[in-house]
DNA sequence: GCCAACGTTGGC
DNA sequence: GCCAACGTTGGC
């Protein structure tokens, strides 16, 4: 199982939408860059994403399932880029913000510091971990 | 095919 | 509100 980390702007689309929409999910679509289309296209049933809220909190603050593989973005004309639908898991204990991830130095290396325009972004089982226990989860 | 101009994202 | 980073567009 691979791990990732998607944003959102809550004004947008924020968790507590995600969480209303319940096991049903919601399709993720929007995404207009081809680094981010490439992560949608690798993602698997069952991988899990953190939530990540951008301008407003700028923090993580819940845990997602992709229960639909990547699939045409309904919402793109030209066919050429992707959507998944994912389903909210569980919400983080104590959101974890960037701030906080900036500061630990086994996290400074993660996409959401070095690139932080990508949208969705791969995330290693190692930074997975710290995250989850950062914001008072045991495990993933 | 290069590169300047422009638009967008997202942190500060 | 500003601006850095970066992707895209369009003239040449």
């Amino acid at each position: 199982m691979a791990y990732w980390l998607v944003k959102s702007e809550p004004d947008s689309w924020s968790w507590t939408m995600q969480v209303k929409k319940g096991a049903t999910g919601e399709a993720w679509t929007g995404v207009r860059n081809h680094t981010a289309r490439k992560n949608l296209k690798d993602m698997k049933k069952g991988d899990r994403a953190f939530f990540y809220h951008s301008n407003e909190g700028k923090e993580i603050v819940g845990i997602v399932e992709v229960i639909r593989e990547s699939y045409p973005d309904p919402t793109d004309p030209t066919g050429v880029f992707l959507a998944v639908v994912v389903k909210a898991i569980e919400p983080m204990p104590k959101p974890v913000t960037l701030v906080q991830i900036k500061a630990d130095p086994h996290l400074k290396d993660m996409a959401l510091v070095k690139y932080s325009r990508l949208s969705v972004q791969p995330v290693t089982a190692q930074e997975w971990k710290a995250v989850c226990r950062m914001g008072g989860l045991k495990s993933g």
